[in-house]
DNA sequence: CTGTTAGCGCATTCAG
DNA sequence: CTGAATGCGCTAACAG
């Protein structure tokens, strides 16, 4: 390092005031003349050198499965605050591994690239290094570390809701994405649904969690759902929920007049649809957030037992897109 | 190395094989012999030490200021695919240095994390390493390799779209970042404006591109605009777009009836508002598609001048949030 | 075609 | 309190 050399110092000595650690090591003096020489000549450390001679990489990969959806978004925005809180100074990065809607490339962590992975895309592992940390997020069916969102209260909140508005039949819109949170929803929310009124009926169909995708299903099927006597819809996701009211808008299907219409997440467009949307909200930001924050604790002592899963609570928002039952005003 | 051991041959012979350079190096029967031992023991490359001994990181970072924008998010994804594509095999990571609307953290980039920055964050520019490779986005003023957009050619044909509906007093809701995009967007519409209508009006307005800031504001100005005689809103982004869309609907104005609006970007949103928002369509998937494959070739070969900047078209998506100027309906 | 060797830039012992 | 030496895991010349 020239840096020592215009400092008149070793490059220990270096070192060890740029880590932090010249407490009782290094005069301070000494320190002032170190920082004025790195100052000087624009000295950075190199992140690669600091890496393989200490083993941290200093960054995190989050692996989720569409970056363009406004819940992981969410996730990634709340991840990186974690992250930077939780390893302050130290400063982790968050890598990103999430472009389209296929396959994520879990390569980067096999590379030992990261020091952990929080994993928002149930099923996908990161293979080749079992001794990994890793945190699941709302991945209830994932085993270790996790947190998750207690997504039945929502979903029970929202069958309550219903059944006071007099529905008796909803149609259920779910993903077509095999992952135990969808699955979780589902059966909260139908079997309190159940309990509440006596004689109801849900009814399931599926699509992709794409608004376009969502909206050219409800377009199509509007009619068969409530020909079918269904007066609500239940979607999985707010997406998959706004492309059905922007569906049946353009059907000509009033909401919340004929078909009412409720998803999960509460995404910020949520608030802003006309009519506005009934949901579930879940923390996304505050997953991420955790989650950052738990991943920082596994990486600073990978020994440690998985311990209670931290579970964030859902709560429903009820906005205009729900109301009375069609089939009661008739 | 215990692959070479494993296969009886030399740490070399390992290398070139993983790397792909085992052509005319390596026979095929020792190729396949390493291959085994790597599977066995499974081997991975470690990253770190491989960038301190090819001075390439295989990384590079989106410098961004808010991952939840679904514009910033496109960019993102079509980035994430750039980069995947151009660097085929060489695999490049993406790094996101965007989390909430604060200062993005540029330490890394400082750090020697990254091969090149991809920066759609006019204004911020890495400091302490001034040959790094760098790919500005929609940032006209910004000199060097830069991949824009034709935001002035959308602009005027927005122009063109309400002077034909009869529209004289339009109110231009700005954003608050004093990026050089916006200031294209405005001037170009604002000119074509004027050019084409006598004695048209344009009023300045702004506000934070921010869906709640948004609507919160529309909804306090709207019989503000109104009585000024403006028969149109016309927003820097479609994040504000949509956020007055909501303000203008709870203050009981009817869009198009009233007022009529229109933005910028045409994010997936603004295809199912209701009602669907006339908007510039800006390719922000392209432009970080793009951007990327040019940061690759900038980093192949850093040398090479910066070149004709490339320019994504941008063209007016009418829907039906624009219609005849209220006046004329009096 | 395959093995040997010398760093890449830094953090960390161990002596001084 | 400070300096010199060692190695992290890998790649790229260079020999053989």
């Amino acid at each position: 390092m020239d840096v020592a050399a215009r400092a008149g110092v070793s490059v220990a000595t270096v070192s060890f005031v740029v880590n932090g650690k010249a407490e009782g090591r290094v005069s301070p003096a000494t320190r002032l003349r170190v920082l004025d020489a790195i100052a000087a000549l624009g000295y950075v450390t190199d992140a690669s050198a600091r890496a393989l001679a200490t083993g941290r990489r200093r960054q995190v990969a989050l692996l989720a499965h569409d970056m363009t959806n406004p819940f992981t978004a969410q996730v990634a925005a709340g991840a990186a605050t974690g992250i930077a809180e939780a390893t302050d100074g130290t400063g982790h990065l968050l890598l990103l591994l999430a472009a389209g809607l296929d396959e994520p490339d879990v390569e980067p962590v096999g590379a030992a690239t990261v020091d952990g992975v929080l994993i928002n895309y149930p099923g996908t592992l990161p293979a080749g290094r079992p001794d990994l940390p890793v945190v699941h997020l709302d991945d209830p069916a994932a085993g270790g570390h996790q947190v998750s969102l207690d997504v039945a209260v929502g979903a029970r909140e929202l069958a309550r809701h219903l059944a006071d508005l007099g529905h008796r039949h909803v149609l259920h819109l779910d993903s077509n994405r095999p992952w135990s949170t969808f699955a979780e929803r589902r059966a909260a929310f139908a079997d309190e649904f159940a309990r509440l009124v006596p004689g109801a009926v849900v009814t399931d169909d599926r699509c992709d969690i794409d608004l376009a995708a969502a909206r050219d299903h409800a377009a199509q099927r509007a009619e068969g759902w409530q020909r079918s006597g269904a007066t609500a819809v239940v979607a999985a996701t707010d997406v998959q929920a706004l492309g059905v009211l922007a569906g049946l808008h353009g059907a000509g299907v009033a909401v919340p007049g004929q078909l009412s219409v409720a998803g999960f997440d509460d995404i910020p467009f949520a608030e802003v649809s006309s009519p506005p949307l009934t949901t579930v909200a879940l923390p996304a930001r505050e997953l991420g957030h955790r989650g950052a924050v738990l991943l920082a604790q596994v990486i600073e002592d990978p020994a440690a037992p998985p311990g209670e899963p931290v579970v964030l609570p859902a709560h429903l928002v009820v906005r205009g897109s729900t109301g009375p039952a069609a089939d009661l005003l008739r």
